[in-house]
DNA sequence: GAGTATATGTTCCGCGTTTAGACAAAATCC
DNA sequence: GGATTTTGTCTAAACGCGGAACATATACTC
């Protein structure tokens, strides 16, 4: 039961139903793939002949093109199969992070096409976007086969205005206010769009298509590394805000006067579950602390961390379950407050999920309202699937198959 | 950028595009009212033809009428005015509270027809039942002149199941799934609609047609009395999530180590801001004890308290800054987690706005991580405007208006 | 191997709705 | 009284769904 805005609403033209049914034929052939004509025409209960005009525009625009004919389930004549045209087509994802800047290509579909690149992360801006051009240019010239690009999505770790482009405070990278992606669109010729990396992940969990998983239409991503990220969707859509700064549990207390954390305030979310919380909690030291590590702890990990647990370090263990509990009251928080059907959660510490599931869940059931809230559901999102990448990637293979605005 | 849901989608039919257009006349003349057909057709951006055709099919169904000619502004034919037809037609809201129940009735745009009538709440569910049906159905025999009943909306401070009409948790009332629409529905032989009080707030502010103030389509409400109740609206629609258990900010932890709150946790925002913790603060009791208050401080409420504030009871002054600062601190948490245009806040608590807005900004600021957060907009809504019932009658009045749900 | 049954994909026409423009009605200005 | 302007209605064209017929292609049966 959506109120229609009587100042900024969307009047239903003549080709406005044309427009709707045409982004359902390509979001079913995207999630069905591959799929026949009369099948479409099945799912979305309309004549074949419906179904087939639809599908004559897209193959005209070329984003969807024929295959070959199928085999004939029983006896008539047999399908022939369309598929989302991702051939000669290809994305780029840009992770910036604080440490280093990872560069991914995939097709339209979000399937990679080579192995995912990084470079030591320059915070001068205007030296990391000469890099990025460089390395993009390169990628593309190199790699004829994946054919043209049509666009380049980049994640940041702070907070940015899409619609202008720029990345207003990126407090790891030192940046404040600074322009991206028009002096990147400018210097590679390519449609460049910019987002905040918790929000990216949030995404690319919600276009995902996976035959296993259904994506889910409220679902909140949880992203455990240096700070916490999270990226909220609601009805199939992320939530902005105001501001586009919607979203960050990281900041929501778990005690106003908890230890100091990296916003200014006290007793964040991130303050207790981050990696550096997690560490300092092994190493004794007062979380507060911003010292910099020792030498023999700079190159401590998380995963170090986990694997000495693994391998019986009480203290490390107990570190790991204080984090878990920690994780899962602020899980609850988020349950409490938006009843999600999924949550997320990426980061290093998923690694040892195993272990810490029962402490995340115990601690879930604590605090959660209701009997639901503490059933629901946890999937591991592991490094290796690139949740940010793929969030990237998310940016600028989306909008061509978003609903249409309407009413 | 929504996503089309594979699974579950609206294919547009032959009669959508008209639907759509339909609704959106229906919601500018609700908006905008008295409005001539010249003037919707201006504002759609469409041809006065077409809007004269939706205008003659809602006039057909007697959603609308045409009013008195209207005053040419320059020269030229008259325009005729168009309104939405709340003659003969009321709607009932009925707010359900652990000590008193309140019954108003409106018309379809939600003006208040009489006066608030109220009884005390027997919390055996058949015998509420009862005397509701008594008293919907005297008020209507009474008032002859207010028409028509469209429907009964209720509201309930506890967990709901709009879907299936049954109250899951209200604690205050002792209710534990209890059938309460269906009943209701049939005693009455009127449509009934249930929901949560704190939600029903959210949908009163997002429906409320004042000339002064727009609607935000991003909002929360926050109303804080026994408890902290919370609604919250995103893109124009109530956030309910997985379970409509979406929302319960009240129970979003402060401290974790803090009192005990009346849901089971401890440290929950409410424990800290609820009228319960503002009055044993003054008291200084502690904020956990629940025992009940003694004879002298049995009667005495909030509002008692804010008095003696204003009269220069240093103590009582104290008490209410103490539960500004929390109200701030936990505003925050809801600003940095959806970052909402508006914040709507009710209760008695905010008959003090004067004396506590300074310390809740302070707060704000304190906690929110951007700037933007601390300005978040926030308005006060007094008790007399009664945002429970209002709500109340928004489930009912509500839904003739929404927009379509389309692809 | 011919005939029949069944499934896919195309084509044609009907009808509802927007789009565009003409026209009548009503009011003001000169 | 005539010109001008605005409102509201009406008609024809374009667009796209709805329904059904038709061609095509495959498998089963005798």
């Amino acid at each position: 039961m959506r109120k229609i805005n009587p100042h900024d609403f969307k009047v239903a033209r003549r080709g406005t139903t044309r427009e709707i049914n045409r982004q359902i034929v390509l979001n079913l052939i995207r999630a069905h793939q591959p799929i026949s004509r009369a099948d479409l025409a099945r799912l979305m209960n309309v004549r074949r002949g419906v179904a087939s005009l639809l599908v004559s525009e897209l193959l005209s625009e070329s984003l969807i093109f024929e295959g070959a004919v199928g085999e004939a389930v029983g006896r008539g004549r047999r399908p022939t199969f369309l598929y989302i045209d991702s051939r000669e087509r290809c994305v780029i994802g840009v992770d910036i992070r604080a440490s280093r800047t990872y560069i991914l290509v995939t097709d339209l579909m979000g399937k990679q096409l080579g192995v995912v690149s990084s470079f030591q992360t320059n915070k001068d801006v205007n030296a990391l976007t000469q890099e990025l051009v460089r390395r993009i240019k390169q990628t593309l010239t190199d790699y004829k086969e994946i054919g043209v690009c049509e666009g380049v999505g980049v994640v940041v770790p702070g907070m940015v205005d899409p619609a202008l482009g720029r990345v207003l405070h990126a407090p790891t990278l030192g940046w404040r206010d600074v322009s991206l992606r028009d002096p990147l669109a400018a210097a590679l010729g390519l449609p460049v769009h910019i987002e905040n990396s918790g929000k990216a992940c949030a995404l690319a969990q919600l276009w995902a298509t996976r035959s296993d998983v259904v994506a889910s239409a409220n679902s909140v991503f949880v992203s455990v590394s240096d700070g916490v990220g999270t990226g909220v969707v609601v009805n199939g859509e992320l939530l902005r805000g105001r501001h586009n700064t919607a979203g960050e549990f990281g900041h929501v207390p778990l005690s106003i006067d908890g230890p100091r954390c990296s916003c200014g305030a006290t007793g964040c979310w991130e303050a207790y579950v981050s990696n550096l919380a997690t560490l300092s909690r092994y190493f004794g030291r007062d979380l507060a602390d911003a010292r910099p590590r020792d030498a023999e702890t700079a190159s401590f990990t998380v995963e170090d961390l986990i694997a000495r647990a693994r391998a019986g370090d009480a203290k490390a263990l107990a570190a790991i379950n204080s984090t878990a509990r920690y994780l899962g009251l602020g899980l609850a928080s988020i349950i409490n407050s938006l009843d999600p059907s999924r949550i997320y959660i990426g980061g290093e510490i998923t690694t040892a999920w195993s272990l810490i599931e029962p402490i995340v869940r115990g601690a879930l059931r604590e605090r959660t309202l209701t009997d639901f809230g503490g059933t629901t559901e946890i999937h591991i999102v592991p490094a290796e699937e690139h949740p940010r990448l793929r969030g990237a990637v998310a940016l600028v293979a989306a909008p061509a198959f978003a609903a249409p605005m309407v009413a």
